[in-house]
RNA sequence: GCGGAUGUAGCUCAGUGGUUAGAGCGCCUGACUGUGGCUCAGGAGGUCGCGGGUUCAAUUCUCGUUAUCCGCCCCA
């Protein structure tokens, strides 16, 4: 085998299709109905908007940009995720003037230049939405109803979203110290590299999976502590309207997310079925807009791992499985190839999914390969009932065989019980 | 980016320092010439990841490389 797919890319394969269709086709359309329309941006972008928007310190920035010189010179970056180019398009096109509300929702790939595992791809997808121009805990809400109404609709409900308030980048900054004095002693302990890594980013430790990191974390005052009079207002807020749209939630403090600009409110999904890996994460990012050149918008907006979504319902056993075609014609004797390509056209033009053997072989083979498709009908034809004006239908499931007249064939196709094997 | 394991048929995997490298599943053909699923018989299909080294001889030992998987960092 000499070519492969790229390291850490995967290939859809046609029997893996029907569950990604599914998946868009659920998402699509409960986010329709929440008046969210699609946007697709491109696979790459200059590379400072990302340095802007997911921030210098950030692993993705530091260690996972999958960039590149162009032939023209340029820094493009294949993008890291699917916000910050849509908010580019956005501000571009002035989609959302101030005082506007916007709501967008897209599936995108996404790429992340890292070592491949487990739930962890070089190139991935990402379902999203973004409510723009509401600062409101409403707001925040409908994103992530349909969020988890999306989850418990593709049968991952069980378990509830975990969220936080991060607040503003004073609450953040001052909180920072506090992380950094508590842990201290901890930290003095590590090695230089992780000192560094953590004075950039000190809430990176909350959700430090070293057990001496979650020792030294105990009795550390939450974020929530220390948020400012009306962030607190709109948590508490978040959490009511939660409780009675009936989205299962938990208040989480060590949910702080990796990416610069989430302000406010930040939540994260995961799943008992792929532990570690969060299967959708977003929250407010009231500054980005403005960071990029746009006017001052507040926004809130998530994004699913496609991949991870596949992966928590593999291990659930609850994919769902391609459709088979309707009918499998069958020439039983060689010269009915003709009466066949006729039929076959006639009853695609009537809307069946039909198959048959182009290749002319044996009766026997072509019945196998019948029972191969899953189709629940075959419809049998050779030099007999083309004198005669009838055919063969046999049901595959059933096992049963009627002799009709040919102008009937629709009519029992249609009406004659289809049960799945 | 760091650590560990693995790489033999389409798939899942046995196996051996020396003639023609195997199994199960899958695929194709056939079992009174027009009836699938079950059974039986036959068949196709492999440069044993790639490159170097040791050896009379390497798929087997060794080194490198590459890829995959698992864990970590981080995240979707």
């Amino acid at each position: 085998m000499k070519f492969q797919a790229p390291r850490g890319t995967e290939d859809i394969l046609p029997s893996q299709s029907a569950i990604w269709q599914t998946l868009e086709h659920h998402f699509q359309t409960l986010v329709e109905k929440f008046g969210y329309a699609e946007i697709r941006t491109p696979a790459f972008e200059d590379s400072d908007l990302f340095r802007r928007t997911a921030g210098e310190a950030s692993d993705i920035v530091t260690k996972e940009m999958y960039d590149f010189k162009d032939k023209g010179d340029r820094n493009v970056t294949l993008k890291p995720e699917g916000t910050a180019p849509a908010m580019r398009a956005v501000i571009q096109y002035a989609l959302c003037p101030p005082g506007n509300h916007l709501r967008l929702w897209y599936l995108t790939p996404f790429f992340r230049y890292g070592r491949p595992a487990r739930g962890r791809w070089r190139q991935a997808h990402q379902l999203g939405c973004e409510l723009l121009g509401s600062s409101s805990a409403q707001a925040d809400a409908e994103v992530l109803e349909i969020a988890m109404t999306f989850m418990a609709q593709i049968g991952l409900g069980d378990e509830p979203v975990m969220i936080n308030s991060i607040g503003r980048d004073e609450c953040r900054a001052k909180y920072r110290e506090v992380v950094l004095q508590h842990m201290a002693a901890y930290l003095a302990d590590q090695e230089a590299e992780a000192r560094a890594l953590a004075e950039k980013n000190p809430l990176g430790l909350l959700d430090s999976k070293d057990p001496k990191a979650k020792d030294a974390l105990v009795g550390l005052a939450p974020i929530t502590d220390f948020l400012e009079d009306d962030s607190k207002a709109r948590f508490e807020s978040l959490q009511e309207l939660l409780t009675e749209a009936e989205v299962p939630y938990k208040v989480a403090p060590y949910v702080v997310r990796g990416l610069d600009y989430y302000t406010e409110t930040v939540f994260e999904f995961e799943s008992k079925h792929l532990e570690g890996l969060s299967l959708f994460g977003g929250g407010r990012y009231d500054n980005l807009v403005k960071e990029i050149g746009g006017p001052a918008t507040p926004c809130v907006g998530f994004g699913i791992g496609v991949e991870r979504v596949i992966l928590a319902l593999e291990a659930m056993k609850k994919l769902p499985v391609a459709k088979g075609p309707d009918v499998f014609v069958v020439a039983a004797t060689a010269d009915a190839g003709g009466y066949c390509r006729k039929l076959v056209r006639d009853l695609r033009a009537q809307g069946f999914r039909v198959e048959w053997d182009v290749d002319n072989r044996s009766f026997k083979s072509q019945l196998r390969q019948a029972d191969k498709s899953t189709a629940p009908f075959a419809v049998l034809v050779g030099t007999e009932e083309i004198e005669t004006e009838t055919l063969k239908v046999r049901h595959l499931n059933k096992g049963e065989q009627r002799e009709i007249p040919q102008h009937e064939l629709s009519e029992v196709l249609r009406t004659w019980e289809s049960a799945n094997k």
